[in-house]
DNA sequence: GATTGTTTTGACCGATCGGTCAACAATGTT
DNA sequence: AACATTGTTGACCGATCGGTCAAAACAATC
């Protein structure tokens, strides 16, 4: 097997993996770990279900695989920030990046929250490990910018958890979110009027001066 | 049959109902309608699986039986709001009694919630004809206080939606919020923080000076 | 062209799915 | 006591579940 053929298999197989990932993204984020088989996947995919099994081992594989890839998009967000750094452009950025993520992957968002639903079995030491500290060592920053009098001595954690819930609601609800607006889907107009809102009653409410966050 | 043994049997009839519906409502919120077996169900209530069938039919009649009794809990929330009601008070209200219901019915809730992430198959028409008007008819109302100088002139659309997700998360995330607080579940401090949090942030967001929506 | 390794896929496995049914127990009614 | 109604439940049905396997197709090397 030369350099080339090998190059040339892998992104075959490579091709083949992330037509069944995006296929298993789908059905896992619409039925949950149990509710979504292999056989859906299957035709989803267009491929034989012995031929997903091939690829991937197993149904449990396959899902932790997904889970995995999902975590890793969300990585970078208020990875850099400090307690010198615009508490106004960070949440504002926060906020934008956040609701970003959940348009550009929709099924994974919905895949992360209907595993959560189901109680994390699969991601229960990721949230009381990696994600716990995460949590934790931005509260602290943010804590010094309330010491520092740059906003209002609000609890880190409620103000986190606050913009995930915000945001994730108009992917994870979109069902509901767009039943309820008589629209197929949410419009740009709508996106970005969502958006300066969030903006608006949250920094706002957290007695923060937008200075420059509407700058963008 | 007597008035009296008919009332025996009903309540008889009813318990065990009951005893179904609860043990029904914990499988399907955990794992969706597809992912909850009727066996699973009746190893739950303690019953043998045909019995299930025997009292509620079908699955699909014992998921549609449960949607609706939660649909009906959530009744009378804003229902009696005018143009000439405190947005402070009514707000304060509103966040208190959603993060009252989410914590009273948390398999109610996460049922609700597995169903939209599904798409909403079975709530489609409800989403867009019952819900879709009481949300435009409270935003007449909403956008009433702001041309009176009330409150800020934000979209009240985004803003029910603001307050159903941020209360909403606290129980359908319950795994995630307790993973990262490393706590087993939200205390009643945790919560009287949480709810604090929320009024402060959105009420202030919204440029509404709480006068005595504190009074609680 | 024979050989070796990799994909592909239909057939199949035991287990479980939602649902039916008949036999039986229990309870009312007369 | 005889009968009718309702409740209970194990056995069973065809379909589908996740997963295995072997035979065939395919590709690469010598």
């Amino acid at each position: 097997m030369t350099a080339d053929t090998a190059n040339q298999e892998n992104a075959s197989r490579d091709r083949i993996e992330q037509t069944i990932l995006s296929a298993a993204e789908q059905v896992f984020s619409q039925h949950g770990y149990r509710g979504a088989s292999l056989q859906a996947i299957a035709d989803q995919a267009k491929l034989p279900k012995a031929n997903i099994l091939y690829y991937m081992g197993s149904k449990q594989a396959l899902y932790v695989r997904l889970l995995n890839r999902m975590m890793n998009r969300w990585n970078a967000v208020l990875e850099d920030i400090t307690e010198d750094s615009d508490p106004g452009q960070v949440l504002s950025d926060f906020i934008r990046t956040k609701m970003m993520l959940g348009q550009r992957y929709p099924e994974g968002s919905k895949l992360f929250a209907a595993e959560i639903l189901a109680g994390a079995p699969f991601l229960k030491e990721y949230l009381a490990g990696e994600l716990k500290e995460w949590v934790a060592s931005r509260a602290v920053i943010i804590r010094q910018w309330a010491q520092q009098g740059k906003m209002d001595d609000v609890d880190p954690r409620w103000l986190i958890f606050l913009i995930w819930s915000a945001t994730q609601h108009y992917t994870e609800y979109s069902a509901q979110v767009t039943g309820i607006l008589g629209e197929e889907a949410l419009s740009e107009a709508d996106l970005t009027s969502i958006c300066q809102f969030l903006e608006h009653v949250i920094l706002k409410g957290c007695g923060i001066t937008s200075s420059n966050a509407t700058s963008h």
